[in-house]
DNA sequence: CCGATGCCTTGATTTCGGTCAAAGCCCCCA
DNA sequence: TGGGGGCTTTGACCGAAATCAAGGCATCGG
């Protein structure tokens, strides 16, 4: 896999997709040189704001990304407004939805966001050559409906405490540089407001508020600036969500 | 796709999984005349009583199955007992967890089950074989993941009425025989029992029960012994199902 | 420097769903 | 026929989280 990008590398072409590989999840690792020096052809790179609308709820879409940084939302609406975050994406994951012209979630940018995007039409052509390329899509499909399922459980039996618990190991495991599964500690940055947050695990942003005031006086973390989460002992946090 | 099936018949071979292709979810339909003799000899079928685990928490896994009657139940459990359904089977999906040796979550027969299993190994090298294989594998992923992060919505949003609503509504599609989407009524037996939709909602036994008598005494449902559900008007049942 | 705006926190009160407790119903079986 | 067990319903009460309502605290632009 190593040596694909490199070939690509050599020979002058932009690399493509430059954090698939990490943590085994993005997608372009399975093409071959030529696949991929036809895809960087259509490819292109963006930079999106916090905020903005990638994917619209019952919009066609017509293209596929993979995050390259950042962290992109999945929310689903009800009718009267109430929303829930179906999935947040961290870089390298794939955007978008295959065999469905529609998508049924939307998707907007927690964060700041680089996405490199290539239409609908090159990656379905390549999935029809290259077995290999639907393999990994399946890999990561499998793992995001492990996720939800996880996700399944905090939403419908856990209490507000455990579920921001909860919340902030499954940030800390995906944003925290330092990340060895072992650390006693983590420090990140939030790529969610409050209100997100009450959105991800079904709570209002007042309970999600008390919840991490609880936490912080309960010296289990700190926060800076609103945003910037210091997890002075992992272990304890992991006592608070429920296991 | 039926000359498949049908070539396999003529050949004097029993049917394998006779449900695989309806609602285009099953997997044998993916596989040629020679594959399909090959499975059917290592395959073989099970009847299973309600109750009955399939697959352990952390178990290792070491067969497949497509579900040929009746409902699986997969759940996750927190440490200290509390449940959370977060799916159902029906036939005909396919039932395991491929790529992994562990399974994380249990499956467990909801109603009297009809499988129809195979090695784990046959799938495996079937799948190398045949593209197409894998390609039906990640539709049926790709639908489980819509519905996984439909419930999601449920879960986090809903409130204990529409939660209910949205349970029977679900069922309705799944298991009325006469379920065409247009229907005004629907009838069907209720898969599960009080304390498993209560699992399944996220909700105690006894606010199940009360939104049901509710719904019983507005007359949108009608319920004889306890598990045979009369939904008179799927209209009424969708507007409380929160949209 | 001031006010406005957008988040976030905190407090008071309400409410929905959970908990606890007691029947009811059905089916099986002796 | 009647008693027991499992599932379901119903009622009374309680409590966790939602709602309602201020107020704080940064950042931005005038």
């Amino acid at each position: 896999m190593m040596t694909v990008r490199q070939d690509v590398h050599s020979a002058g072409i932009p690399v493509l997709c430059q954090s698939c590989e990490a943590r085994h999840r993005g997608v372009c690792g399975a093409l071959d040189p030529d696949q991929l020096v036809g895809l960087a052809k259509t490819s292109s790179r963006h930079k999106i704001e916090p905020g903005v609308e990638l994917i619209g709820d019952a919009e066609t879409v017509d293209s596929y990304s993979n995050v390259l940084s950042g962290v992109v939302k999945l929310t689903k609406s009800l009718s009267d407004g109430r929303q829930q975050i179906v999935g947040l994406q961290f870089a390298p994951d794939f955007l978008g939805r295959p065999f469905k012209a529609e998508s049924a979630i939307n998707a907007e940018a927690a964060t700041n966001v680089s996405l490199c995007s290539f239409p609908k039409t090159a990656i379905e052509r390549m999935m029809k050559e290259s077995p290999e390329l639907e393999h990994r899509l399946l890999r990561q499909t499998l793992n995001e409906l492990d996720e939800a399922r996880e996700w399944m459980v905090t939403l419908g039996r856990k209490t507000a405490s455990e579920k921001v618990a909860s919340f902030l190991l499954m940030i800390a495991r995906n944003i925290d540089p330092t990340a060895d599964p072992a650390a006693r500690s983590a420090t990140f940055d939030l790529p969610l407001t409050r209100a997100d947050i009450a959105d991800f695990l079904g709570l209002t942003i007042e309970t999600v508020s008390r919840q991490l005031t609880r936490l912080r006086t309960e010296n289990v973390i700190r926060i800076d600036n609103n945003r910037h989460v210091t997890v002075d002992s992992l272990a304890r946090l992991e006592q608070r969500s429920g296991a």
